[in-house]
DNA sequence: TAGTGCGATAATGGATCCAAAATGGCGAGA
DNA sequence: TCTCGCCATTTTGGATCCATTATCGCACTA
């Protein structure tokens, strides 16, 4: 019997540190990170840091060039409206999947999450609501890869989620709480279509308003 | 001017090795994958290795677990359902995307590996040219996301599709020869819609077929 | 004889050191 | 003064060595 620490790997510890610093903005797209810096800023070696940047680049938070580093990267106004149309196919699935493994207990989180965000909270606040609340919504899907997917496109697109609200995005917050509102409503009836819908809708709409402010990007004539 | 060797990145190359050994099939599902045996195969260090194993478990080709090493997923019948659900939704987006970009040396290459799975060839050679065939429809695809989220699902399910092809399933390589030609014709009239409706019908019935074969998978009581 | 617990072995995670490539600055020449 | 090229510095990629953890066999006990 080992009542100690279960000995967390360390590489995902400094995965995790990074993952929180790239999501709230600490660290911003285009930013060189530096693998050194970040060895002697959290005490290890540039080894762990090297799998924890792997691990980042799978999860699409971080790109990797051969030997010109890590840096985060900046999408334009096209590759996000893809991004956006990847989450309307791929999500719904994830509901329907996740729907008849639901739990009373998974139903509890939600509604507190959801209470939390209505309660007032400022944008990172509900950024990071937001993101549990849905994830969580995906959390009872059996297959990983569906679940790593939704997770990976989230990650990508979660900078312009945060420029657009900082911008002016907030006052439409209402909105956000009523789909919410439909979409556990519908996970609580098990009715797939009605989901889907409410989920379809929901992104559709947050991606027609990224599209709708092109001042969030950098210009796209990259080619 | 150098006309030396573009000096490939080592840990790539082991990569690229072992991707094409999982595959081919060299490698089976649910063999362990040790670094030291790969490493002194290879004739490198371990580091590159375990580089490389980062890359492949990014590309849904092994699984890694703290302290346990890599090894090759076993899927369930349901999980590789659910793969091809994705498949179904995605694999359309890439087409319609990929669709304004296309050259005319690429439906010169597409005509070209067409021809040589139609002249009759083995197992393993159809389904090497079959993935080049498809995933070269989705290479003009402009989001690097979306076609890497589409070559992962390729390789998810890749051990599957061979078992299926290896049990009975070659006598019905025409039907697919079919399904291509259709897939081309209409990429080459700029038609998304009729493009979707072949690939999306191309995908569901080998879902299906596959369905039909619960023999190929192991036992799903594994909760 | 079967089950459990301990110990040897092997494999993975991490640290340090070295080599190669890219970045940036400085100077020479037009 | 502007541009091109070379060299120093920085940063990443790779190799070797050490620590930690899992795995497997064996002995001991009930």
């Amino acid at each position: 019997m080992k009542s100690a620490a279960p000995e967390k790997p360390a590489s995902e510890r400094i995965a995790q540190i990074l993952e929180t610093e790239i999501l709230s903005g600490v660290i911003e797209p285009g930013t060189r990170i530096r693998q050194e810096e970040v060895a002697d800023r959290l005490g290890s070696s540039r080894l762990p840091v090297r799998e924890a940047l792997r691990m980042l680049a799978a999860s699409g938070l971080v790109q990797l060039e051969t030997n010109r580093g890590a840096r985060i990267p900046h999408l334009d106004k096209c590759e996000v409206d893809v991004l956006y149309r990847m989450r309307e196919r791929l999500e719904p699935l994830a509901l329907s999947e996740s729907m008849p493994h639901t739990t009373v207990e998974m139903f509890d989180e939600l509604e507190e999450i959801q209470s939390e965000i209505e309660s007032g909270v400022n944008v990172s606040g509900f950024l990071e609501l937001d993101r549990r609340f849905h994830l969580l919504t995906y959390s009872k899907c059996p297959t990983e890869d569906l679940r790593n997917s939704v997770a990976r496109l989230w990650n990508s697109t979660a900078h312009y989620r945060r420029a657009f609200m900082n911008e002016g995005g907030p006052h439409r917050q209402w909105i956000v709480n009523a789909e919410h509102r439909l979409i556990v409503d519908a996970m609580q009836r098990f009715d797939g279509k009605d989901g889907e819908r409410y989920l379809v809708g929901h992104i559709r709409r947050t991606r027609k308003e990224l599209a709708a402010h092109p001042e969030l990007f950098i210009e796209d004539s990259q080619k």
